[in-house]
DNA sequence: TATTGTTATACTCTATAACTATA
DNA sequence: TATAGTTATAGAGTATAACAATA
């Protein structure tokens, strides 16, 4: 229970506890959130990747697994998992284009199409329970810093990062 | 190229686009400034887990590896891989505390400072790169936003929520 | 030949549980 | 008996590369 001291070479004293700048405080509550909504989807039996494909497919049906798997950047061999698991749920439907039978056209079904609206649901008060330490106006400043930083940064609109492996 | 359309359950058209709301911007901006730090410290052969454990153990030397793993929200198992690389890497040295023989001290070597040292430049001009889009002031505004949703969540300082696994 | 999607495989990360040594 | 740390093992997640079908 007591922490004992020991001659090491790091030792004048301990460092002096810096606090945190933006970016690591980004990177913190960026995580906490994920993590919280992580908990909430789980409810519906889904994780955040199945969440973000989902709602990339009711943006825009008909896609293909192809321009899903570039716009998340990652390998195509990757969404055919991501895709297998919601069809096997009953929220996609991998429809044949008989104009090129090599692509599929990515749809929600009716089911998936319900998830969705529960989602919304539950992202809502996910945003929230986030925000709770903010009055209204602040979580409006919020927005538009975070905005700014993303808009900066080149980070296109509602796809988030967490789908890249290691390396960019 | 051309995104062809099929007849699907989703389909009177695609879902409205919805703007963002600062939980979903959180974790996005938050995942990206991550992962720009985690490219940073590829030059210093780490990865993000190493710079936390690394951190932590400067902030408070002596310190044994079942307080690392209480605080990380991890098992005491995976705390030897981390500090096994870093001891490995001569940045981190495990000593015995006479006392009591079961626990270890864990310090940082004189290498293990430079690195530090290097890390805390690295932070910053990382800083500078994720706030690039902002301005003093409204720097200043986001650390404070970022500042009280982490107290009110009861985030412990300077501690990423990305060691803990899946649930929870 | 080029493109879309799939399968097979290997690798990395992490937790679980059993174990050693010390107390 | 309890605690700090370790090892062995298994599972999940993901990329790589070879492959099949279609163009």
């Amino acid at each position: 229970m007591t922490a004992q001291r020991q001659a090491g070479h790091d030792d004048g004293w301990a460092q002096r506890v810096r606090p945190a700048g933006a970016a690591f405080l980004l990177a913190q509550v960026g995580a906490y959130a994920a993590a919280r909504f992580a908990e909430r989807i789980n409810e519906l039996g889904l994780i955040p990747a199945d969440a973000g494909v989902l709602r990339m497919i009711a943006t825009r049906p008909g896609r293909s697994q192809q321009s899903l798997a570039e716009e998340l950047g990652v390998v195509p061999s990757r969404v055919v998992a991501l895709v297998d698991k919601l069809e096997s749920k009953g929220l996609v439907e991998r429809l044949r284009n008989p104009q090129d039978r090599r692509n599929y056209a990515l749809h929600l079904t009716a089911t998936g199409t319900q998830i969705m609206a529960r989602m919304r649901g539950l992202a809502s008060a996910h945003e929230d329970q986030i925000c709770a330490g903010l009055d209204d106006t602040q979580r409006a400043q919020l927005t538009g810093l975070l905005e700014a930083i993303a808009a900066h940064q080149g980070l296109a609109p509602g796809v988030h990062p967490g789908y890249q492996q290691r390396p960019r």
